[in-house]
DNA sequence: ACATGTGAAAAAATTCACAGCA
DNA sequence: TGCTGTGAATTTTTTCACATGT
């Protein structure tokens, strides 16, 4: 063979924009398809989220084609078709490193086992918490942190301990080889770069909300 | 007075991803503030964040001059001026909605007092709840949701009840006249459009995640 | 007729690059 | 020299509009 490749599905780089929009198709065609709801268009998929129907075409373009011309999109394929690409057709092991109060929470949180997500252990440094049972999972010490990630083949690890100790943490889930951290202690950390990071501050949501209650009509 | 007002500070729409920098850089400088230091330049402020020096100066451009050239930014004057272009100068007192795993966490989030949002009401629906105190706040009965929110002044929402109550929560949220919605609830909500609104959902977060961790490389 | 997929156009956000000030 | 503030250039993202398929 000479020349390009001919059918590489996807070159350009998506948005992360894109991404997260992705998900929110995916939230409200489950939501459809509990509803028995057949096939929607663009255009309806868009309003119920405040989309344009060119965006969401736009979005799902970047990944094949998903649609029928007259018809809409069939839930029933746009559901795997969209967690395919989101790669959460399959289950992913987590670790949760934390279990304060934040750390408890998001352990009983039943929508990240909805999505794909299986905490498979929880770590705390307290002593008064290790060897107690939250929400059916046995906390383990965090110095075992890297030997449980090994172990459980864990690839995505979750922040929820307080701030001066996240670094600390995330150095330790680099060291074991996790694919991606979602940190919810309220610092920036760094990480290596081909090691995915969100990082999610709650008060940061609500000081959008303030700005945008203080500035009517200044922010889109 | 004739003509244009000469000196109106802000006459572009800010875009929403300049003011989520504009929490991150906060954040950073109430760190930098803690450590006892003086002044940080943009570089210095936008590399510990992701981000370049010009994105730093532009995002701060679009509320004033906050910098000594020469010098950078003097933290102890820049804290508090986001702050006020935030709208965090001043407490918020918050309503919280539903108190399962989540919305219990969230009462006992340090967090939110440290950024201006003072939690002063705590409501469900569950009787075996009503009445309880939880993070010293005594839970109220969801029926007198209006009534709370009108007496104690409440200007914003979080709502952390199960998806198929959200949007009844927030209708009634925006009877009562809060100015502003925060949804944990994994469901699409539509309130008035004159009300701020943001969504968050935490399994989209991992998903996020596990999108990039997949297709190392081909997001951004 | 209805709705997708997609080039082209428009709008928006980011980066560049430099004048000016400490 | 060091660093800000800001127009101009560039890149990215969104919207438009229409040919094409059912």
């Amino acid at each position: 063979m000479s020349e390009a490749n001919p059918k590489q599905p996807e070159q350009q780089p998506v948005p992360k924009a894109v991404v997260n929009r992705l998900s929110l198709y995916l939230r409200e065609l489950q939501h459809l398809l509990a509803e028995r709801r057949e096939t929607i268009s663009s255009g309806e998929l868009g309003s119920r989220l405040g989309f344009t129907d060119a965006q969401v075409r736009k979005d799902l373009a970047y990944f094949g084609q998903f649609g029928y011309p007259g018809i809409g999109y069939r839930c029933g394929e746009l559901v795997p078709a969209i967690r395919k690409i989101l790669g959460t057709q399959f289950e992913w092991p987590v670790v949760m490193v934390g279990i304060g109060n934040l750390g408890h929470a998001l352990l009983g949180y039943k929508g990240f086992a909805r999505q794909g997500f299986h905490i498979v252990a929880a770590l705390d440094s307290d002593p008064a918490k290790i060897g107690t049972t939250v929400e059916g999972i046995e906390v383990a010490d965090i110095s075992d942190l890297v030997p449980i990630i090994k172990q459980k083949k864990v690839r995505l690890g979750m922040i929820a301990v307080p701030a001066p100790a996240a670094q600390q943490v995330a150095d330790q889930m680099v060291e074991a080889g996790v694919d991606g951290i979602v940190n919810f202690a309220p610092v920036t950390i760094s990480i290596p770069e081909h090691i995915s990071l969100v990082g999610v501050d709650l008060a940061i949501e609500l000081e959008q909300i303030a700005f945008a209650v203080v500035n009517r009509g200044d922010s889109r």
